[in-house]
DNA sequence: ATGTCAGGCGTAGCCTGA
C-alpha cells in the first residue's frame, strides 16, 4: 500500500499535475494541502475519473485539505474537534482499509514569537490531544500525514544557519514535534534515509530549488504496528523540478 | 532583509500569506 503526500500550494493552479502524478504513480492514498479553494469547487471528478474518491475539507484562499483514496474512505472527520475555536481548514482524517490516514496542514507560524506562532504551537499540542483521545498507540494503525511546517533535525535543512532560528527549524517547533511524536509517532522516511539531504520543500523566494535550499518539512509519522510494515520512501523531485509546481514536492511511503 | 508564487478584488495592480 502506498500512502503519499503532497502540498500542491492550490488546487486550482495543480489540478491537471495532481491528476497526471495519480495515473503515473498511482499510490493509493494520496494526503493533499493548501488546496485554497472550498468544498464547491474541489475537482472531485476529474480525480474520480482517474479511479480515486476524495474526502474534502475545504477553505476558500487559504488552507484546505484533503485524502483521495482508491479504497473508500470511512469515518471522515474534519478539524480537531476538540470544542475549542479553530477557524481554518487543517486537518481530515478517514480510515482506509483498517488505517487512520490524516491530512494535515499544521501552521506555518509567521515569525517567531509572533502570535501565528504561538498558534502553531498551540495547534500541534491540540493534534497530540486529539490523537491520545482516539486512539491507543498500541494497537491502533495511524499514519499522520501532510506540511507539518518543522525540519525535524538539522540533516533535514541544506543550510542549517540559514534556517536554524526560522518557524521551519528552531528549538521550540521541533520540541513541539518531539512532544506530538511521543504519543506514539515515528518518522517512516528518515529510516530509509539515515544520511539526510532529502528535501521536500524549497522556497520559491531566492531560487531555493535551483540552488539546493531545501528542508525535509513533509512527513509521514506513524503509530509502531504500522511503522513497521514501511518497506520505502521516496520524495518525488521531478514534481519539484517541472513547469510551474508547488513549492512542495510529494513524499510517499510504501507499506507491506 | 526577501529576488517567487497564488488568490482576492475586480479588471490594474496592490495586498496577504507562505
Amino acid at each position: 500500500m502506498k500512502v503519499a503526500t503532497w502540498n500542491v500550494n492550490s488546487i486550482r493552479a495543480r489540478q491537471q499535475p495532481v491528476i497526471d502524478w495519480l495515473d503515473a504513480v498511482r499510490p493509493d492514498v494520496l494526503c493533499l494541502q493548501e488546496l485554497k479553494v472550498g468544498d464547491e469547487d474541489f475537482p472531485f471528478e476529474s480525480i474520480a475519473e482517474s479511479g480515486y474518491e476524495s474526502a474534502v475539507f475545504g477553505e476558500k484562499t487559504y488552507n484546505g485539505v484533503a485524502i483521495v483514496s482508491r479504497y473508500p474512505l470511512q469515518d471522515v472527520e474534519r478539524g480537531l474537534n476538540d470544542g475549542q475555536e479553530d477557524p481554518q481548514a487543517r486537518l481530515i482524517s478517514a480510515c482506509i482499509e483498517g488505517i487512520t490516514i490524516f491530512s494535515a496542514y499544521f501552521p506555518n507560524g509567521g515569525e517567531v514569537g509572533s502570535d501565528k506562532f504561538d498558534y502553531k504551537l498551540r495547534w500541534m499540542s491540540r493534534l497530540r490531544a486529539l490523537l491520545a483521545k482516539r486512539f491507543d498507540p498500541e494497537t491502533d494503525q495511524v499514519a499522520l500525514c501532510g506540511d507539518f511546517n518543522v525540519a525535524p533535525w538539522d540533516e533535514d535543512v541544506a543550510r542549517p544557519a540559514e534556517w536554524r532560528s526560522s518557524v521551519l527549524a528552531c528549538d521550540a517547533v521541533r520540541e513541539a514535534l518531539e512532544d506530538l511524536a511521543s504519543f506514539g509517532l515515528q518518522d517512516v522516511v528518515r529510516p530509509f534515509h539515515p544520511q539526510g539531504g532529502l528535501y521536500s520543500w524549497w522556497d520559491y523566494r531566492g531560487r531555493g530549488f535551483e540552488r539546493g535550499n531545501g528542508l525535509r518539512i513533509d512527513h509521514i509519522y506513524c503509530t509502531p504496528r504500522l511503522a513497521e510494515r514501511a518497506i520505502g520512501a521516496i520524495v518525488d523531485r521531478e514534481e519539484r523540478a517541472r513547469k510551474s509546481p508547488s513549492d512542495h514536492a510529494p513524499v510517499m511511503v510504501e507499506f507491506a
